[in-house]
DNA sequence: CGTATCCGATACGTTCGCGTATCCAGGAGG
DNA sequence: CCTCCTGGATACGCGAACGTATCGGATACG
């Protein structure tokens, strides 16, 4: 009986999880994307609450009802936005799944562009991250996730090429290695194509040598793929072993 | 107050460059040395003027009568301790110029010790540096410089086995993007060994990639560190595709 | 169409850090 | 030894950003 209407006892309503629920996404959204154009302009330490709220269309009020400190959101827009990286590059390899290693690598790069604002913030995550055990791990596995997701492929579109790779690991390691620190040059030195230029081709040379080529193809009809018939190069080993 | 009027000489001592100069300068020394431990601890954005006068046993005053703003003394820190490095770097290679390529690598990678507090605080002005073209050209300009010094050494030391670089800009840009990205690998995943070698094998095969060994060899001693079988391959892909 | 409930806005007091202006001690020069 | 100047300490006022407590409008649901 009764009871019925006013309850105001708090066992009933465990926060219901669907209710408002639109607006508050909404609104948790705009605030994570100014989020990532203060952070790039101004530099996480140096950007205040209030800088996000406003350019986001809110007042501090909406910030403090989403989350409970800067460095909440910080690691919220940071671990949202790399999710759609890792999206992206997913869907770019799987495109490209059929092409000779060195397209493989084009497209990716592709797929990864070097955005400016994004990587200001990555440098400033990667330091923050330096510094806290927990974001470290959260950054490692960041890195780890990357690696799984493009390793298999660039490892298959060497296979097809005759090439087999010893230590998958170490390959990995490299590439994210060769990948980050060449971003940042690209990012200091930007409008420099010769900068950009090597930068592939490092990636090239790291995918050479970490990958030794079978003697005997199994790719004799692999040859499939051809679309772009352009990878014939195979240029690799050509020379080969003594 | 009446002691303004005391100005003996008109013509005002040119700023009498070595007065109490010797106080002065330890002062400075000393918030310099504890900027570093607070940027590195704190974060740059979150470090105050006064933290670091307190570490460095002073008040703000004294900051305020040697630096302008913190910026300045950021840069001014980061300029001096990278001119250290610079120096170190350039010690170490000078004694081991006589020896194999890989055991300079060795050598350079011994005399830049992937410094904990120093990459962080360098991280933090690699972000700043993105963001600040004046900054930008200053770290531009010290990772030439860096460049400057190894290579000439590196270049030597390769061949001397017999091995000669067609790109030296490639292979320096090379170099300094696999050291950084390493770095950072290294520090996320301190403790680890496996990241720590796969990090002095990249730069073996860095070495290797953008050098062709000359037919004729002095190497005699090439033998050398037989780490692994080299990969002899060097197809070097130049000829790249068809 | 009413209404209970969210969610963001507004208002407030507080704390923190800054930069300046002034003062005083200590060391170099005579 | 005395003096004069430098360099750091102290004192002060200011503005920014914070975090909270409260309110009113919007919104999903019956």
């Amino acid at each position: 009986m009764a009871a019925p209407t006013a309850r105001t006892q708090p066992s009933a309503p465990p926060p219901a999880p669907g209710r408002v629920t639109t607006r508050r996404a909404r609104t948790r959204r705009r605030l994570l994307d100014s989020a990532l154009e203060v952070f790039a302009e101004e530099g996480f330490g140096r950007s205040t609450v209030e800088q996000i709220c406003e350019r986001a269309g809110y007042t501090r009020g909406a910030f403090y009802s989403n989350f409970t400190s800067l460095d909440e959101l910080f690691l919220a827009m940071w671990e949202g936005r790399s999710d759609q990286l890792l999206t992206d590059v997913r869907a770019a390899l799987a495109e490209v799944s059929a092409a000779a290693p060195e397209d493989a690598v084009r497209a990716a790069l592709r797929a990864i562009p070097v955005d400016d604002a994004w990587y200001r913030v990555t440098a400033e995550f990667t330091a923050h991250a330096l510094r806290n055990p927990a974001l470290r791990r959260v950054m490692a596995a960041r890195e780890r996730a990357i690696h799984d997701a493009v390793l298999p492929v660039v490892v298959a579109a060497l296979g097809r090429t005759g090439h087999r790779v010893a230590d998958e690991d170490a390959l990995g390691q490299a590439l994210v290695a060769v990948h980050d620190g060449t971003a940042v040059q690209v990012l200091l030195d930007p409008g420099s194509e010769a900068v950009r230029a090597r930068r592939e081709q490092l990636f090239l040379h790291v995918l050479h040598a970490y990958s030794t080529p079978s003697a005997e193809g199994t790719q004799g009809t692999a040859g499939t793929a051809g679309t772009e018939g352009t990878e014939g190069t195979e240029g690799t080993t050509s020379t080969a072993t003594s």
